[in-house]
This record gives structure tokens, C-alpha cells and sequence, in this order.
DNA sequence: TATTGTTATACTCTATAACTATA
DNA sequence: TATAGTTATAGAGTATAACAATA
């Protein structure tokens, strides 16, 4: 399944997709009991942790769009299926009367504290094989491809992600 | 983004998924000239490439499935486009009329080339900050965990990839 | 009766374009 | 005129179920 053996950086990429593939289908089993799919999974992550957000837990639709690297309309989509169930709410934005902010209720409070242990299991005995300090290894070495290419999408204004 | 700062693990299957996200993007834009798709690149890969497979270039639709871990239905649409431009042929098996062998054409054998091209280039690229030694290091660590969990389903006889 | 691949159908996640209501 | 979110629609990629031909 791999082009040539001694192309290192390619396996790492087919390695990597393995790697996700596995987990997510594990994450998704573990959550499905719950009804909650990754998708949404994420929607609730960001939307509770996400980074420069003033208010806490709550944040414009089409800020949550920006987050999840998804359409406005995409996002809408993926509100809906969450507001269905109750985990969030639509309120109106006192600033901006045509815009809509997403709020995190109790229940999604509570689904939120079952997808992080659920991540948190799932990795944990994913990664179990590997060291502590391999880990963390691992993760920084992710990290500097990451900020590399992050950088270089800024210069080139590529708009992919 | 991230719930706990000190669970690695977890941390670990975050930074995996982006650089996943990320490479097959890359990898999808610079295919899409040559009007392949990612679903379409991995069946060509597996074709050519898969073990355990005794005749070289051709694999029945059922194997086909199994080896891209889909359902044999999802399996036909995608040797349906593959063969609708003329990457793959449907040729009877003489062992049994009612199998169908997939065939690499001489176009696929072209497209397969600019595939791996493309995907040499894309992890070259995104893996560069990271020294040819850590490289290593990461594709070792990935296959000790991608091993353990095979290992782990298999005993469990549990279905899920 | 069991298996191979296909037809029919549907679901999830994503997208673009056109529209409504504000700004 | 521009922006925020929605309705309408579409396209990958996947799935299950029923069916035909063959084993």
C-alpha cells in the first residue's frame, strides 16, 4: 500500500491518516450511545474552548463557522442538529439584531464532560504503546510542521486549511 | 480547543487530525488538475499495491472493498467513475462468473505515477520542519501503536477499523 | 441455500448561490 | 452597498436492503 519503502515522509502521512481514521471511528462508537456525532463533538469543543472568544461559551454563528473551517451554511446545518437535541440555543446578539449567537445549555455542559472523556479514553489507549515522553516527542515535532505551515499559508494568503 | 493542557494523548489526536485534514487538502488540490479524487487516488493505490494479492494490477470488487475498509456497494460507485474515465476496466473473473476482477489500465498506471509524485511532494513539504531522525522516530512510534491496537482487535473480534 | 455484485434509496457533511433582515 | 444567517439545491462518500445471476 506504500509507494516506496524508503519514502519516509509519505509513510508518515498514510501512518497519520490510519492513526485518525481509527480513532475517530472509536470516538464515534464510544459516543454514539449518547447520539452525538463527531461532528457535533467538535461544534460543542469549540464553542466551549475555543481561543480570543470574549464571552465563554457562547460566539456567532459565523464565528463557530470560522473555527470548525466550515461555510456559514454548513455551520447552520450542524446548529440545527445541536439545537434539535437541546445542547444548545439560538439567542439574539444585543449588539447586532441580524446576527445570531450560539449558547451552550446545561445539557450540552453535561454531553461535553462525556466527549472529553470519551477523547480522553480513546487516546489515552491509543497511544498507550508509545512513552510519555515519546508523546509529548511526537507532539512537538506536530506542532512545528503545524506552525510552519500555518505561517506560510499567512504569506502565500493560500485560504485552504 | 483543547480540554485538559495536560492531556498529551488527547493532545496528540488533535494535532494528528489537523495534519491529516491538512495534507489531504493539499493533496486533493493539486489532483484535482488531473480530475482524480482522494477516494479514487487510495482504490488506485490499493490496486496497485495491496499484499497478499496474487495477481498483480487486478483484485476482485469484494477484495477491493475490504482492502479501502468500505461496504461492497460503496466499492462499486467508486470503480464505476474510475472506469467511467477509463482508469480501471471490469473484466469477468474465469473462476467465477459471478466476481468481477478490476483492472488497472494503462491510463491508471499514468495516474498512479502523478499520485505518487503529489503525494511525496505534499509530505515532503509538511513534514520539512521536522528532522529526517525524528521522522523516523514518529512513523516508528505511530506503528507500534497502529500494531497494538491490530493486534488488540483481532483477539477482541471486534469489526470496527 | 449462500455468495457476488448491482439497483434503489438514504444519510452525513460539506459547498455555492440567491434571498431576507438588518447595518 | 455590505453583512449575518437562512432557504434551496447539489455533490461527495458512505450505508442498508432487496434482487439477479451463479455457486
Amino acid at each position: 500500500m506504500t509507494i516506496s519503502p524508503t519514502d519516509t515522509a509519505a509513510e508518515l502521512s498514510d501512518a497519520l491518516t490510519r492513526a485518525m481514521k481509527r480513532i475517530r471511528r472509536q470516538t464515534m462508537t464510544r459516543l454514539e450511545p449518547y447520539g452525538i456525532t463527531p461532528g457535533q463533538a467538535r461544534a460543542l469543543r469549540v464553542l466551549a474552548f475555543a481561543p480570543g472568544c470574549e464571552s465563554r461559551e457562547t460566539m456567532r454563528l459565523s464565528q463557530l463557522a470560522d473555527h470548525l473551517h466550515i461555510a456559514p451554511r454548513s455551520a447552520t446545518t450542524v446548529v440545527d442538529a445541536l439545537e434539535e437535541v437541546g445542547l444548545v440555543e439560538r439567542t439574539p446578539d444585543p449588539a447586532d439584531r441580524r446576527a445570531v449567537r450560539v449558547v451552550l445549555t446545561a445539557d450540552g455542559h453535561a454531553a461535553l464532560e462525556r466527549i472529553s472523556q470519551v477523547r480522553h479514553e480513546v487516546a489515552q489507549e491509543y497511544f498507550a504503546p508509545i512513552s510519555p515522553g515519546e508523546q509529548e516527542a511526537l507532539l512537538q515535532a506536530l506542532r512545528s510542521a503545524e506552525a510552519a505551515y500555518e505561517s506560510a499559508r499567512c504569506t502565500t494568503r493560500g485560504a485552504a486549511h
